[in-house]
RNA sequence: GGUCCCGUCGUCUAGGGGUCUAGGACGCCGGCCUCUCAAGCCGGUAACGCCAGUUCAAAUCUGGUCGGGACUGCCA
């Protein structure tokens, strides 16, 4: 039997890292046992649900390199499918229930309702679990499910083991708002079902739901698929990761310059390993070896300085072409501008030294800025740290005298002619670069000096000795 | 409050009765290298929540306890 799951986003914000997380591990099984990986789109809630983030979705799980199979689910954009296109079918399951005994009508007399209330008041409980709330209109027809007290509800979790939950601990949930739309618990169901999922892999957070869809699943005369609940992503605070903390959002991830295939190999170490050992892995890799219950029970925190050292080994990793392509929209992004196409080719000429000096893309852009652009301003603890020492004017007069005539600019003559320089001022070398390095790229870090310089050209490198020695006192 | 889930270095994890004086990775600290910054290399720091029990032997099994989390909506 081919396996067939499913990651169901629901499109009332951009993808969240634990929906992604969750998408992951779906994709990872699916392909590990070829099998099928659907995309649904849970949009049951119309009031929140938009366009662009449904588009904004697809495009990050595009982007984090999880391709569902098209042509199974059909109905939405790219092969994907919505629960709104469904909304008949989910109304007629729900009138199917009613009809066996399985769901009935809410509707109960005022006093009733009170007494409720009361009840979910002393007990603790949200009030509107067991009443609607007042503003809600058209509440007459809402439909719950019943649920049976013979038994208690037993489920074998491919993560977690053998899950029990009390009957009585089960609310009757409501299937069919009072306004004819269906809530997650029946629409997800349902499509479990028609689309015969069979394995369903979520946040440990609807653990507590999953006996409401197991009763509808066999109410519906059918089996429950087999159920893995992925242990929760916490924040920083040890905290569910929800909107509350700060880059939640996939897109956020990209924006800031992180590479996917960084993404993804962090996000699938949360929770999951290889082999305990191997930390940097590919996808094909990852396929290979996954497998649903070797997932961990713990919950983990997301931790953004190892997703930054990993985003660092990554593009250390790349192609120089292939980092100069990823790095290009961070640059124009800095110069606020586009490259000439001359320009280009010094980004190409500085690129291996900038690629070894970035974690992250917009890192490249603020190295190489002062490669296109003037020196509006030296960095100020940079200047005052290097540029008011002792015998600078002299160096900087020196350097660009030697330099002017300097012959072979490559970075090679320019370092022995640099190096012989110094030592005939008898400054150490460490001295004697760093008023160079302020007067030419305005700071006092920057990539290495003669790859700079040389990439700069001669004139320039000349005159922005020149620049930076009028600046200083005369000797 | 109730129900359920979880507890190995600060963080992600390996381990599932002896090979564990607990391994790897990030971080942090120190050193080397070095034109700055990175990278790289070397070294260090640091954990089985606690208490019982089972056993010749427990991080591993059992019970309890403490701690954390999720859920408890006509949100998903």
């Amino acid at each position: 039997m081919t396996t067939r799951l499913r990651i169901a986003p629901s499109p009332t914000g951009n993808l969240h890292v634990g929906t992604a997380r969750a998408a992951l591990f779906n994709w990872l099984y699916a392909r590990h046992t070829d099998g099928v990986f659907i995309v649904r789109i849970d949009d049951t809630d119309h009031e929140r649900s938009t366009q662009d983030y449904e588009d904004g979705i697809l495009e990050s799980l595009r982007w984090l390199g999880l391709d569902w199979d098209e042509g199974v689910a059909v109905g939405g954009p790219h092969g994907t499918y919505r629960q709104s296109d469904r909304s008949d079918r989910y109304r007629e399951v729900a009138i199917q229930l009613v009809a066996s005994g399985a769901a009935y009508y809410e509707n109960r007399p005022p006093d009733e309702l009170e007494s409720l209330r009361q009840q979910a008041q002393k007990e603790g409980k949200h009030p509107g679990h067991y009443i609607r709330k007042p503003s809600d209109p058209a509440s007459e027809g809402a439909i719950r499910m019943s649920i049976p007290q013979n038994a208690p509800i037993v489920f074998d979790d491919l993560i977690r083991g053998t899950v029990s939950f009390e009957p009585e601990d089960v609310d009757d949930f409501v299937i069919l708002r009072g306004n004819g739309t269906p809530t997650y618990h029946l629409a997800s169901t349902v499509d479990d079902v028609d689309y015969e999922i069979t394995h369903v892999a979520r946040g440990e957070d609807l653990l507590p739901s999953t006996p409401k869809h197991i009763v509808l699943t066999r109410a519906m005369g059918m089996g429950e698929p087999t159920y893995a609940h992925l242990p929760l992503l916490f924040g920083t605070d040890g905290k569910k990761l929800s909107k509350r903390h700060d880059a939640t959002s996939l897109t956020t991830y990209r924006d800031r310059g992180f590479m996917p295939d960084a993404v993804f190999n962090y996000l699938a170490l949360l929770g999951w390993s290889v082999d305990g050992e191997t930390t940097i892995f590919g996808r094909d890799a990852a396929v290979e070896a996954f497998e649903l219950s070797d997932v961990s029970k713990n919950p983990a925190t997301f931790d953004p300085s190892k997703l930054e050292w990993m985003n660092g080994e990554y593009i250390r990793a790349m192609p120089t072409p292939d980092f100069v392509a990823a790095a290009l929209p961070f640059v124009v992004a800095e110069l606020g501008r586009d490259l000439t196409s001359e320009e280009m080719m010094l980004l190409d000429e500085i690129a291996p030294v900038v690629q070894e000096r970035t974690k992250l893309l917009p890192e490249a852009g603020e190295q190489v800025r002062f490669l296109f652009t003037d020196i509006e301003e030296y960095d100020a603890a940079s200047w005052e740290k290097v540029m008011t020492k002792e015998g600078v004017p002299a160096i900087l007069d020196a350097a660009g005298e030697r330099l002017l005539t300097l012959e072979d600019w490559t970075p090679e003559s320019i370092e022995s002619s640099l190096r012989a320089l110094l030592e005939e001022l008898e400054v150490g070398v460490g001295k004697g670069l760093q008023p160079m390095r302020v007067a030419v790229t305005g700071s006092s870090i920057s990539p290495p000096l003669f790859e700079s310089m040389a990439v700069l050209g001669q004139s320039t490198t000349v005159d922005r000795l020149s620049n930076a020695r009028k600046l200083l006192p005369q000797t």
